[in-house]
RNA sequence: GCCACUGUAGCUCAGUCGGUAGAGCACCGCAUUCGUAAUGCGGGGGUCAUCGGUUCGAAUCCGAUCAGUGGCUCCA
């Protein structure tokens, strides 16, 4: 019989005869092991434990330690529920049933859709699935067989019908159930410990809204009890700061059924929209760019011109014009048209480039009411929108400068960010030359600040490459804000020009930057990453002073007039209700500071400040130095309250 | 838009078998004058999302509409 020589991990080498599995091997390197493993890695591929080796590879057996064997468990687990929802509904069709972050999910093809009640008895059953321990055994098929196995389910079929003919068709089985599957899977259903069915949901198969409506199971598997408590407590941790609830609670904005996807900000509200939009607005400012405001309402000329009237329509909303008795007008979506028809509405010279048009106008874009989603997806925003006009020479220079604004603005909130480079994509318009030279220039942008990237090759724009910002917030959520574009395609369509040394007319290139996006999406980022507790140049409320008998009502006012002429948003809170239950009710609507004011400090002219979440920590400062610490704090906008 | 679920006081939620609506918080009043996370007592507040149907009778059952929530390829 012919060896094979297997390298271990250790760099040791292990001879075994051929057709060995990856549970013989374990067992030869210890009971332990062979007891903990759920699969071999072989050349770097994940194997079925039971799977033979044929030749000489790199071996390594995977444990629960394994961070590539939470993948394994939850696609398991999707077969096992497949097999449990199989025993209940003896007729459903099989979809799709991938591993997915923190869990998994299953389409069927059935009648009707999965109640509560469903869920928990497909729960159980799953348990027993569990008890039964099958093993899942993997078999390899040819075409004919697989159509045959599979002639029940149309799904199945039709997947099978897009297999290549080079492609290895796999069946796996784990007692009654088999289904097609590429595995790799756990040696049997018994290793599956801690899992939980998540919730019920349409899918449309393959995604595609022509198609039939499957029902999907979500769900979550892991290895430990604590972990899957952990990852549900994690889950109840994202429901509270939820950006709706604490919207409500906090007092920010509401919505009503005459606006569907439109807020209502409040006071409190307006207040963070306009903190944010100020800062902005200053970082701008100082940067040289000119904040323009343009129509909101435009006939179809200009969208015709711009393109949107036969892309885009439909998520335009589209105004009657009353003598032509047509939908000619229509609410803006995107402010780019705009900004080109007032760039070209005179002659430019090379000298004033790049010009940098920066705006806040409000947008609409008429999405389908079943994706309205709180703050983050809404029919009317607001952006930190901006373009910018400039030579081709400019781009590089143009570029860093974006990339560190960009930047420095996540850092002022406390996010950080990862950065996507995206490349021309096989449809797009230019040619190679331009193509070669914009992707030089923003890559070496990019190179410049030092910053890792990630290549995302054929992602670009029709109309040029560009950057993505990724930033991940306080609970690990990921969220595309800000992006780069280069636009070669715009200039050409509004014949934009500039007058350059030579005398001659030349195309400026087109920067399409935002940084934060839609500030109403953006605000609901940041409720959600700070969990409603608002850094002080944040906050709504930033001091709430709090008398302790009326006696010291007076000077209390005094403190708050002081304050607020400092430029400081103070409150006065004064009711009849005792001292705890005021500085619980500041506490619970996370104002950041608290200055309590008795006899003591009304004598002393002196504040008692407690600190949002710092207990009864206080500190007794004079009234002139606690403005001038929070005015310092709030002019530098300070991370921490 | 499509599938499912939900809609009861400002908020969070009870409401049994179809028999005429309730709690806590919030709000208002009175008392309390309080030193760092809820003082006590009393009171007002509801076209049970809207419209229609079944029924002697509907928050409850049925239908439609409106709105919200979870989803709608992380590819066997």
């Amino acid at each position: 019989m012919t060896q094979i020589r297997l390298t271990l991990p250790d760099q040791s080498v292990r001879e075994v005869p051929a057709g060995t599995t990856g549970r013989e091997v374990a067992a030869m390197i210890g009971p332990g092991l062979a007891k903990a493993a759920l699969a071999a890695r072989v050349g770097g591929v994940i194997w079925d434990l039971d799977r033979p080796i044929g030749e000489d590879a790199s071996f390594a057996i995977l444990t629960d330690r394994d961070p590539d064997s939470l993948e394994l468990l939850r696609h398991s687990t999707a077969h096992i529920l497949a097999t449990a929802v199989r025993e209940l509904f003896p007729g459903a069709g099989i979809g799709f049933g991938p591993p997915i972050e923190d869990g998994f999910y299953y389409d069927f093809d059935v009648p009707r859709p999965f109640t509560p009640e469903d869920l928990e008895a497909i729960e159980r059953k799953m348990d027993e699935v569990v008890g039964r321990d099958y093993a899942f055994q993997r078999e390899v098929v040819d075409r004919a067989e697989a159509n045959r196995r599979f002639a029940d389910d149309p799904l199945k079929l039709e997947r099978i019908s897009e297999l290549g003919d080079d492609e290895v068709i796999s069946v796996y089985t784990d007692g009654p159930f088999q289904d097609l599957c590429r595995g790799p899977h756990i040696p049997s259903t018994g290793r599956l410990k801690h899992f939980k069915l998540l919730h019920g949901a349409g899918a449309y198969w393959r995604g595609d809204e022509r198609r039939q409506m499957l029902q999907r199971i979500y769900g979550t598997a892991w290895f430990k009890k604590e972990d899957l408590a952990a990852y549900l407590h994690r889950l109840e941790e994202a429901r509270k700061r939820d950006h709706r609830r604490l919207g409500k609670e906090l007092d920010l904005f509401v919505f009503h059924p005459s606006s569907p996807g439109s807020a209502f900000w409040t006071d409190r509200g307006t207040t963070i929209y306009r903190e944010v939009n100020d800062y902005i607005r200053a970082l701008q400012q100082q940067a040289g760019y000119q904040e323009i405001k343009t129509p909101l309402l435009y006939n179809k000329l200009l969208w015709e011109r711009s393109g949107h009237w036969g892309k885009y329509r439909e998520n335009m909303f589209l105004v009657l014009d009353n003598e032509s008795g047509e939908h000619d007008f229509s609410l803006k979506p995107m402010n780019c048209p705009s900004h080109h028809l007032l760039f070209g509405m005179r002659k430019h010279s090379y000298r004033e480039l790049p010009v940098r048009y920066a705006t806040f106008d409000v947008l609409h874009r008429n999405e389908l009411t079943g994706a309205l989603a709180g703050l983050t997806r809404v029919r009317q925003f607001q952006q930190d929108d901006c373009h910018i006009y400039l030579r081709p020479d400019q781009i590089a220079g143009e570029v860093h400068a974006l990339t560190q604004m960009i930047l420095a603005v996540y850092a002022t909130f406390g996010l950080t960010a990862t950065l996507k480079f995206a490349t021309r994509p096989p449809q797009r318009i230019g040619e190679d030359a331009m193509w070669d030279r914009a992707e030089a220039d923003l890559r070496a942008a990019l190179e410049a600040t030092g910053l890792p990237y990630e290549l995302k090759e054929g992602d670009g724009a029709f109309y040029g490459p560009k950057i993505d910002f990724d930033v991940s917030d306080s609970i690990g959520r990921k969220w595309q804000l800000g992006t780069i574009q280069l636009d070669y395609a715009a200039p050409e369509r509004f014949d934009l020009g500039y007058v350059g040394e030579d005398n001659a007319e030349h195309r400026p290139v087109v920067i399409h930057r935002a940084m934060c996006g839609s500030f109403e999406r953006f605000i609901a980022i940041l409720i959600e990453h700070f969990a409603g507790a608002f850094p002080l140049w944040l906050s709504p409320e930033q001091v709430r002073v709090l008398p302790v008998t009326d006696q010291q009502d007076e000077a209390a006012a005094r403190v708050v007039a002081r304050l607020r002429a400092a430029g400081i948003r103070a409150a006065l809170d004064a009711g009849n209700s005792t001292l705890n239950y005021r500085i619980r009710e500041g506490e619970v609507g996370k104002v950041p500071y608290m200055a309590v004011v008795g006899q003591r400090e009304a004598d002393a002219d002196t504040v008692a400040i407690r600190v949002r979440g710092a207990g009864n920590k206080q500190e007794v400062v004079p009234v002139a130095e606690f403005v001038a610490r929070l005015a310092a704090q709030i002019g530098s906008r300070a991370l921490d309250a």
